[in-house]
DNA sequence: CAATGTGAACCAGTTCACAGCA
DNA sequence: TGCTGTGAACTGGTTCACATTG
């Protein structure tokens, strides 16, 4: 789902399994709520609601972690919002600079979600020199050119692109020569980078075209018909070298739709 | 990585896996990079490095789709870039409605790479009455109260909510009631839908804490002895009912962070 | 001969179902 | 008795490696 091919080697840190790791912040986040709410104990059952997966699953992630529950009563909520907050690092104060202050950028700089865990935007950096000094979320926007400063001086070793795809890469390669080995990227790009550095994505239209590929069977399936009007798109011989830009329904898509979607005028 | 529960029984559509499926718009992108470059054919292993993955797996997932490529030559660019197309559903105009339009919703509303599939922005929707009328990306922001309208009248099937999380549940809600079958949730809530209806998550947190934990792993590995104080975590009988609020490291991060990171002040 | 398409081996992740314990 | 913790079965996904074909 993301680190372009830096998926960390066979290190076999200490196997707490990807997919677990990724329901971590799930659960916390049920948590927490919980725990707002002053509930003392959960049960898997109950967490599991909470959090939006079954109860296996649930106890199978928790049993990697160590066997944090009691029998017959279920977990005590402070506890594991503790135990699991340490796995994931999130009691230690983790700076971040955010590069690239557009809609998204300030979208991400206001977060509340980010200052909430121990994540703290150290910086937010854009090319624009008009941006410079402007405050956003209360953080005095400072120009590119003190990108390498700013890592160095902070000791930031998480940075998130919120650049347009055309200067990701490029951002990329500073935030990794200057220190950082752990990157956030919201540009529609695939990042390439050196081993031991992470990068994660969001694509925002990459989901978008996942929903509508499901709209489209929902639709399909409803009728009798599905597809339009091409014989089955399976296995049958397609009638090779065919009409590239062929229509598929009203409005024409096609057309060079510039790649390069800019997440937004930084 | 998302659907709630929806996950769609096993209605085995037409057997494209998952996970293909959410690799077509990453080949998609690719190759309408190559497209634009005039490139006439690719070989999966160019393509593969192109789109971030390894040829053997683009291959298979293009076997799913068909035999759209030539042996000795490599795949025809906009001959797949219309099959991709055709599979993802892009090849028809999907209206799309934003709902909850502070920094986010309006970085949404500007991304280019939306348009550029065969998303269409159709509305913009916001709780607060003063944003109303006014236009973002070129689209006047109308009031919740027109929300049902608004989806009848467009015919609309996808909403993206983008709006604190106390609100996201409620809005999704009427999303459905009018009728949308596809929803891209950005609030950090775990939404509950009726089945047939698909949620896709975006967590902006979830990503970075997702980040933190590798990155905490290679600070540990780095100098010899990871993990903080308290001994190993694993199987080793921890100190059962241990202090739920013991430090970790610095800065003290608990108290109540409040799980209504708004993602922005709708 | 180069590169696709794919069976088969492999591996990760999920689910089942129940033993074990408070 | 009730719920956790986990081996074992299963499912889905990835990788290998090679036969096939333009």
């Amino acid at each position: 789902m993301a680190t372009g091919r830096t998926h960390r080697p066979a290190t076999r840190s200490r196997g707490i399994p990807e997919a677990t790791v990724a329901r971590l912040p799930l659960y916390l986040r049920a948590l927490t709520a919980l725990s707002e709410r002053s509930v003392p104990t959960v049960s898997s059952e109950e967490l599991a609601t909470a959090a939006g997966v079954n109860s296996a699953k649930l106890r199978k992630d928790f049993s990697y972690l160590g066997s944090y529950g009691t029998r017959g009563v279920g977990y005590d909520v402070e506890y594991l919002v503790y135990q699991i907050s340490r796995e994931l690092g999130l009691t230690q104060d983790w700076p971040v600079v955010i590069v690239g202050i557009g809609n998204l950028g300030a979208a991400l700089a206001n977060y509340g979600g980010f200052a909430s865990r121990g994540f703290r935007v150290a910086a937010l950096i854009d090319a624009d020199p008009a941006m410079a000094g402007k405050p956003v979320a209360g953080i005095p926007v400072q120009h590119t050119d003190e990108l390498e400063k700013i890592i160095t001086d902070n000791g930031v070793s998480i940075g998130v692109i919120a650049t347009p795809a055309g200067a990701a890469q490029q951002v990329c390669d500073r935030l990794v020569a200057a220190g950082i080995t752990s990157i956030l990227n919201f540009a529609p790009t695939v990042l390439s980078v050196p081993d031991g550095v992470d990068v994660r994505k969001v694509d925002l239209s990459i989901e978008l075209q996942i929903l509508a590929f499901h709209e489209q069977r929902k639709a399909g399936e409803e009728v009798g018909a599905p597809e339009e009007a091409a014989g089955a798109v399976p296995p049958p011989p397609v009638p090779h070298r065919a009409p590239p830009g062929a229509p598929g329904a009203d409005s024409g898509r096609q057309g060079p739709d510039g790649d390069v979607p800019a997440v937004m005028p930084a």
